[in-house]
DNA sequence: TTAACTTAGTTACTTTTTGTAAGTTAATGA
DNA sequence: TCATTAACTTACAAAAAGTAACTAAGTTAA
């Protein structure tokens, strides 16, 4: 294998783990909590928490606390996952000119 | 499970889908044959064979077959895949802002 | 003071997807 | 007829994802 660049491969490997750019829209709407993207997306507890771990890891996800009752914790973006706005953007409109109606349903 | 826009979430289906990130990135450099990609990417035949079949249904990819010896296949993107292109340089451009020297070692 | 409630997860187990390496096909050319 | 070449396929093991039930910590109601 020739030369990839490795930091484009390195981005692809985050972006393109399953869920992670349904979490980042979610996200980019502002911050939210566990049970709440839990129920907006079609992702189960299990790997909602994995992604979210390896999004805090990578620092594009921030986790915030808040001690309350019950807990309350808060999920944003970071400077780094808010400048992934363009590439969700750009996807978003790339689905609205070529993704038709009938591939949807 | 609430509204997201089904038509982002079926564009991330196939763009998120494993190692298609990095075929488009690929064919964005131009037409190439299946050998050519399979030793460029760290990708094995037989998921670099369901990828391009993946994507010529999707419309993303064009298969051109050249009658020589050896028979020739050349894989490019069609207008569809094409557009892509704004996608994937954002995500290069995120890429070279965000990703250090020492996440891709 | 103990039983129940709430959010945010985790565990155990099954199914699907991926990785790896060897094998197949079709069209020459020696 | 046997070897060569590109483009795949197949068979099987390993990793990741899906599902549903369970746990933990703090609080409140009986």
């Amino acid at each position: 294998m020739s030369e990839l660049c490795p930091r484009f491969e390195k981005a692809m490997q985050i972006i393109s783990k399953r869920w992670v750019g349904l979490i980042l829209f979610e996200l980019l709407d502002g911050s939210k909590r566990f049970s709440e993207m839990e129920s907006n997306l079609p992702i189960s507890g299990r790997l909602l928490s994995d992604r979210l771990k390896m999004l805090e890891q990578e620092g594009i996800v921030d986790r915030n606390i808040y001690s309350e009752f019950p807990v309350r914790i808060e999920y944003s973006l970071s400077q780094k996952g808010e400048s992934l706005r363009p590439v969700i953007e750009d996807i978003q409109n790339w689905a609205n000119d070529w993704i038709t109606h009938e591939e949807v349903e």
